[in-house]
DNA sequence: TATTTTACTTACTAACTAGTAAGTAAGTTT
DNA sequence: AAACTTACTTACTAGTTAGTAAGTAAAATA
């Protein structure tokens, strides 16, 4: 392998641009995100990305392979952002907003609906290693979140009546809904859900 | 207009063998509820109602046409619905589990989805008038449900912080959220999050 | 009885779909 | 320098898509 300059002062992590294989990643996660599985092509990454679709075949030679990496690597991050010092150290309701803070940048980011939100409809259409790897995605985070809720109502500072998992799993589809409503409408009935959703579990 | 006898004697409302029209509009709406807009065909459709292609663009021409078509009727029936006189006439804790026997007759129907978290992911690939009249529907059921919370905490029969329309707004997302969990794991979780909201809203 | 309308079928088009095979130029390794 | 690998492009296939135009048989209407 060469190694180049760069790799050997890693201190300033300098942002490479990306590569097409990356850039693939992004913007079919991107079009999935804000279109639906179903509603986009190797076609059209191949031509926003200035490339042959067949380019994008060498890279992820079946849409089900692409579709399972996306999926895959929003795993990945789940895993890590939850993992993150400056997300385990926080305390409950902190750990709480900080999940608010992520759909909240969905909303910023065109509207986008989280990766549940986009798949769950249309799942039954998707290859089998893709709706697998969703599965393990919502139950790491519904699980995540249930130990948040636990924790933040042992030490007073979370409220709600009923299991910490059944809670969990009410809040987390309430949340990939309400940028599902955002889309339907605009922002306001997003804002609006979410502050029912502060005012009845914060203190 | 040539007026059959059983027009003229319709005190037993005989259920004739729905037309063609009807058959394709139920299939496609079932299509859609299980498999998304984007993932079935007029071939689809064709196929298993044992027609030719073209005889679905003689009834809807375009596809954007059969996708209003279906949006329209289900927002036909939610009036009906909301105004049939053992709905309507009903306590508001009942009106509430009426709502939630809507929701759980989908679940019991191959676990499809309701119409908006059906359309909501695919939104920006719809034809505009499909999106109005998702709009409409969205309104009018959040409208009916603000107005029945709002009857039900003045009552004391149902509880709850916040805005009626907010908690409705809520409480809506949480279902039709609710149905895409169960689609991608199984009953289980609707069943939990629908027993959360009972615990939370019924006195 | 003649005419028109309804509800289709047959036959077609043009565009798009995922996917493959073969070729190629540049970079990497031996 | 030779061989190999990477990252593509060109050129293609076979199937599917929505949609159209023309024809037709039966039913309804005048």
């Amino acid at each position: 392998m060469y190694i180049c300059p760069a790799m050997l002062t890693p201190i300033l992590p300098v942002t490479l641009p990306p590569d097409t294989r990356t850039r693939i990643l992004d913007l079919a996660e991107e079009l999935l995100l804000e279109r639906g599985f179903n509603a986009f092509s190797y076609q059209h990454l191949a031509k926003e990305l200035g490339v042959k679709p067949a380019a994008i075949h060498y890279h992820y030679p079946s849409k089900d392979d692409l579709g399972t990496a996306i999926v895959a690597r929003q795993l990945r991050r789940l895993r890590k952002w939850r993992d993150l010092p400056r997300v385990a150290d926080l305390p409950p309701a902190a750990q709480f907003e900080a999940l608010l803070a992520v759909y909240d940048t969905h909303l910023g980011h065109e509207r986008r609906v989280c990766l549940f939100g986009a798949l769950a409809a249309d799942f039954r259409t998707l290859p089998a290693p893709m709706q697998a790897e969703l599965r393990t995605f919502n139950r790491e985070l519904t699980e995540w979140l249930a130990q948040v809720l636990a924790v933040g109502r042992a030490t007073a500072s979370l409220r709600f009546v009923g299991s910490p998992a059944a809670k969990a799993a009410q809040v987390l589809t309430t949340l990939a809904g309400a940028l599902q409503v955002a889309r339907v409408h605009d922002e306001t009935p997003f804002q609006v859900i979410v502050g029912q959703l502060r005012l009845e579990l914060l203190v």
